[in-house]
DNA sequence: TTAACTGCAAACCGTTTGCAGCCCA
DNA sequence: TGGGCTGCAAACGGTTTGCAGTTAA
C-alpha cells in the first residue's frame, strides 16, 4: 500500500505535480476500495470522512489527473456517472466487467480474453488497437440462484 | 425502408403506443443515417429540417421508447453524450465499434467476435451473458497512413 | 372519450470553471 | 514570490420532468 502510494508520488513528481494531502487521501480511498467502482461522488464522501475540508472540485481534479497518468481508468456503465477504477500493478490492458442486470453487481475479469480478437481486428480491419472496453451484461451467479428458488 | 417503418409501427402498436408523425420523422432520420452514431441533439437537428415544430424533449422521449423496444441501442463512447444506433435487422447481438483516437471516426463490426469468449465467461464465471459492449480504441487505417506520410 | 402524446420551459444533476486565497519550493 | 493547488460557488450542458393543451384510436 505504502509502496503503491510512493510509486504514484514519483509519477506525479516526474511531471512536476505534487502529492498534496488531499490527493493522498483520495488515492488512499481508491486503494482501500479497489474492488468497487466508485463514482466521483462516492470518492468524495469517503475522502470527506478523513479530510472533511476537501471540496468536490478537488476530487474531480485529482481523479482527472490520475486518469491522465493512467493510474486510474475512467469507466462508464451507461448510467450517466463516471466511475474510477485503479489500474492493477503491471496491467497493460484495461480489464473487463460483468455487470448484473438484476442486482447491479460488477465483477471484474483480469484475464486477457481478447488476444485473438485483437489480432483479427488488426489484420482484417487494419485497425491498430491501443485499448479496449469490454462489458458483459447479464445475470450473475447469485441472482441466477435467487431466480431458481423464487 | 417502408418495410422497416411498418415493422416498427407494429412493434409500437403491440404495446399500445402510437407511431405519431414526430416519431415517424425521428425513425426516418435514424434509417437515413444508419451508418452514423447520432446524438439526441444530432437527431433533433435533422428531424427539425423536416418537421420544424418538433421539440427536443419529444426526440428524447422517442429515442428512449425505441431503446426500450430494442429498435435502437443507446451507446456511450465516454464523451458525455449518448448516441443512438439502429439495430440491424435480425441482429441478436449488439455490434462492436472501432473508435479512432486520432480522428474520432467510428467503424462498426457486425461479425460476432465473442462467441467463444462468452462461452468461457458462462462456464468459468457462471455468468449468464445477455448482451455485451465491445469497443476498441486505436488508430484507424486512414490515420495510420497520414502518420506515416507526415 | 380518454389515454397517449406533444411543445415549452423549468428543473435536474454530474461535471467544469473562475476566482481569490493559500502553501510550498 | 510565484506557480501549483485549494475550496467555494457559479456556470455549464446533456437530459428529464411538470404541465396544460392537442391528437389519434
Amino acid at each position: 500500500m505504502e509502496h503503491r502510494i510512493d510509486k504514484i508520488k514519483k509519477q506525479l513528481h516526474s511531471q512536476s505535480y505534487k502529492l498534496t494531502p488531499q490527493r493522498e487521501a483520495t488515492v488512499r480511498v481508491l486503494l482501500e476500495n479497489e474492488e468497487d467502482h466508485l463514482s466521483a461522488e462516492d470518492v468524495y464522501l469517503l475522502v470527506k470522512e478523513k479530510a472533511p475540508e476537501i471540496g468536490l472540485a478537488t476530487v474531480y481534479r485529482t481523479l482527472e489527473l490520475l486518469s491522465e497518468l493512467k493510474v486510474v481508468d475512467k469507466i462508464n456503465f451507461g448510467d450517466g456517472v463516471s466511475r474510477y477504477d485503479l489500474r492493477k500493478e503491471g496491467a497493460e490492458h484495461f480489464h473487463h466487467h460483468l455487470v448484473c442486470i438484476e442486482c447491479g453487481a460488477v465483477e471484474e475479469i483480469e484475464e486477457d480474453l481478447l488476444g485473438d480478437v485483437e489480432k483479427l481486428v488488426e489484420t482484417q480491419w487494419g485497425f491498430q488497437v491501443k485499448d479496449h472496453r469490454l462489458t458483459f451484461h447479464g445475470v450473475c451467479r447469485v441472482c441466477q440462484e435467487v431466480t431458481v428458488k423464487a
